[in-house]
DNA sequence: AACCCATTAGGTACGACTTATTCAAGAGTC
DNA sequence: GACTCTTGAATAAGTCGTACCTAATGGGTT
């Protein structure tokens, strides 16, 4: 998921981008454009234009004479989903889990509000329609098939909010749902409750019910944030 | 602001970024590298350079034999404050201010409840400094000063939520506010009830009374809307 | 302490070559 | 004759290496 080798370009963006945000390479290193060149075995052009975007990501800063220093913390775009794939699959993925859940928590329930209010005749049925796939993959351990159904949910709720920012956030959605079954060791079936709550969440934005939209979601990122903490300290 | 000729790279990216998302080249429209290099009088390996952070920022895709394509709006980074900049600067402004300031509304009030719980003594001495420099910046004519100390204050309040992605969404926050003292024709002083409740909310993030905070940071949030609906039809 | 200069590493330019796509012309089939 | 399939030439991005420019740095001189 994270490299293929379609290009150069990419394997070193990918490789350097991983090495900084898990950091291996610790904010104020300093990294030499020849000196990547030789260990990946690239022309410096390819180095170059990997800085470079690198730079526009505030990972890192390029300074004459002195290189590529590795930028604090801080200032990275932690916005952008391909550093937010890097920082996931990081060490500090817990810790990254739990703002983006926070984060979640501040904007779907929001979103949601806005979606019953929005939300086209097509988007519901969509809506219903993976809610009730949720129930179906529910038990049994369909934990990829309940994933694919989770995702595309909230990622409906989303669109149909009709603010183009909060559906920028699907793919965000997307990488925390992805870590949490694939990561935090989701042995059992999902929790039966917030299966219920994504009917009654698919149901209060087909009836057009934004108080109960609202509040629903909130029960459902309270339970998403409680599960962190049981299962992470 | 947003550019100067500090690098060549840096106005070839500027200049591209801004043409793109003023809607200048629409989506599909292909670019090639030989033509910006001429355009723009540098070598292909600045225009590449600029290509690959465009391709980053997911606002162009490069395809061999065919071109640097501009790629559809839904893909764009609108989180990445370059973008968010060019497309204030860019046609569509009111519209993007619109779906930032519902952002805002989502995420402040929650990050202000953490910040309640959250703040050291010296973010809240610093939060009611800035408060009492809105108040005595809110009449006259100082929108400036008044500017500075309403984005400091947001600021503190987004970094004491102890949350990370909401810190990160100061610089956001700090277009927003520019923006509309800047392009919103504000020629009053500032709503008298805005700078009482950002008074109001230091004292309740002071107090540690995060419900307190976490509503008046939602009545903040509904005047700021409430104001984009009367000057932005 | 202030100044100057050699060094260093990134910034830019150019030219050559490689490779993936595309498009169109031509061969083959029904 | 209309259609599909193959093939090959044209094209624009991808990669490379080198040469040179420029700014920041650190040390050495006054």
């Amino acid at each position: 998921m994270t490299t293929q080798s379609q290009g150069l370009h990419t394997h070193v963006l990918d490789t350097l981008g991983l090495e900084i945000s898990s950091g291996q390479c610790p904010p104020g290193s300093v990294l030499r454009t020849d000196e990547l060149a030789q260990r990946f075995d690239v022309s410096r052009t390819v180095v170059r234009e990997v800085v470079r975007v690198l730079e526009s990501m505030h990972l890192v800063e390029s300074r004459r004479r002195v290189g590529v220093t590795v930028r604090p913390t801080e200032t990275w775009n932690v916005y952008d989903p391909q550093v937010i794939r890097w920082r996931l699959a990081g060490a500090d993925r817990p810790r990254q889990l739990r703002s983006l859940t926070v984060l979640r928590s501040a904007i779907e329930p929001v979103a949601a509000g806005l979606a019953a209010r929005h939300a086209t005749a097509e988007q519901c049925a969509e809506l219903t329609e993976r809610a009730l796939g949720m129930v179906a993959t529910s038990r049994g351990q369909q934990l990829e098939g309940y994933l694919e159904h989770d995702i595309a949910f909230h990622r409906i709720v989303l669109n149909a909010s009709g603010n183009e920012m909060f559906a920028r956030l699907g793919d965000v959605v997307a990488e925390v749902l992805a870590g949490r079954t694939h990561h935090q060791v989701m042995f059992e079936d999902p929790d039966p409750a917030a299966v219920t709550l994504h009917v009654r969440l698919a149901e209060a934005v087909r009836e057009g019910d934004p108080e109960a939209a609202e509040r629903i979601t909130k029960e459902i990122a309270v339970g998403a944030l409680h599960e962190l903490d049981v299962l992470a300290p």
